[in-house]
DNA sequence: GGTAGATCGAACCGATCGGTACGACCCAAC
DNA sequence: GTTGGGTCGTACCGATCGGTTCGATCTACC
């Protein structure tokens, strides 16, 4: 049965909804993990919409991978704004919000650092590193106002705790402390180049 | 031809080279982009014979990854040692030799981290969650030594460190600094608990 | 009401997957 | 010299892979 008796027939909605069933089922199992076929039943799509819609797997993926990046990013970016101008308390709710994501019941790692790892090659290697490179500007951002001498290096001392702190929590978090340690490294870190407030005003 | 005519036929030898063979093609294109025909074909040696050896591809996996783990770890650990006693200059050769490794052409991460991210059950996930954990042992042993009141804490955040560090220099280095900045960042987490000898004696 | 486009289910394609079987052959030990 | 086991190359197995094609069918729009 073609184009089920009550459905909405609206491509731009068929597209995303198919998207955000791949993105699940493509964390889960991994990139090789999930056939075309299995992908299709679990969108609730046939192959050739699939198709006609991403070009090819791999299109799929990129897709999936670009989409996930966006979110990611505008999720830990208002997670920070959340908590006002004060670069300390914007830190520690980055890392904050990174304890909740780790703690959720499906958490295996980043999808992006993982696709990476799994597809070391194009998309999946450029969304990575695009990636990285945004969550680099936001950290630098709060490195500046924090009044760092270097705040592109402070940015990436703490871009390479975030990435640790997710790997870490995937593999390796036997207390589930991961979050909270990482985040004491960084406020540790920002204060090393800025004393905090209330030292600095006594 | 079988046994080539001038074989020595050791089947711990053969099955030291198969083991060393598949490390390299394992970790440059991935557990799911190595088919085990031409797995045979890299390491010179036909399917009959690799089953017997390992069982299965998984098998054959988890040997491999095992034997990465004990030579990572080994590595690592004499390279702390042979700079000596004080604290922060066996830190600071973990780092430096991590930024040999990044510096290596053929570097694609830690092997033991992508095998588990690319198959996230066992063997691989376990084989990780040790390997992490031997990791753990060496970094919360010298921030023992370093005097910090919580070791088992300062462990795990140079672990993140450490980890944090191998990812990014693998998706997003364009300067190569990345482990000169978690090095920095290591030292100065360590100088946190422990001030620098110097300062403690003025 | 007619038409164009979106979608479905299923069949189908060649290629490759992990794994098995087999006959041939060479080495090592007795 | 005979025997037993390690190894080779190759053919083969069923399953699955990513991708294509097609007729049927429904919606959206004029």
């Amino acid at each position: 049965m073609p184009v089920a008796k009550g459905t909405s027939l609206d491509p731009v909605r068929t597209r995303e909804s198919m998207l955000a069933a791949a993105t699940v089922l493509l964390y889960e199992r991994g990139l090789d993990g999930v056939g075309v076929s299995e992908l299709c039943k679990a969108v609730g799509a046939s192959k050739e919409t699939l198709y006609r819609h991403f070009g090819s797997k791999e299109g799929l993926v990129a897709a999936v991978l670009q989409a996930r990046s966006d979110r990611v990013i505008r999720w830990i970016t208002e997670a920070a704004e959340a908590a006002g101008p004060e670069p300390r308390a914007r830190l520690a709710a980055v890392f904050d919000a990174l304890g909740g994501w780790y703690a959720e019941p499906g958490f295996r790692g980043c999808a992006i650092v993982n696709a990476a790892t799994q597809h070391h090659h194009d998309p999946a290697r450029t969304v990575a590193s695009a990636h990285l490179g945004r969550y680099l500007e936001l950290l630098s951002g709060i490195a500046a106002d924090a009044g760092s001498t270097r705040p592109e290096r402070l940015g990436r001392q703490l871009l390479i705790l975030l990435e640790g702190a997710t790997v870490v929590a995937d593999h390796h978090d036997p207390d589930g402390t991961t979050a909270a340690d990482a985040k004491a490294a960084a406020l540790a870190l920002l204060a090393t180049v800025s004393p905090s407030p209330r030292k600095q005003a006594a």
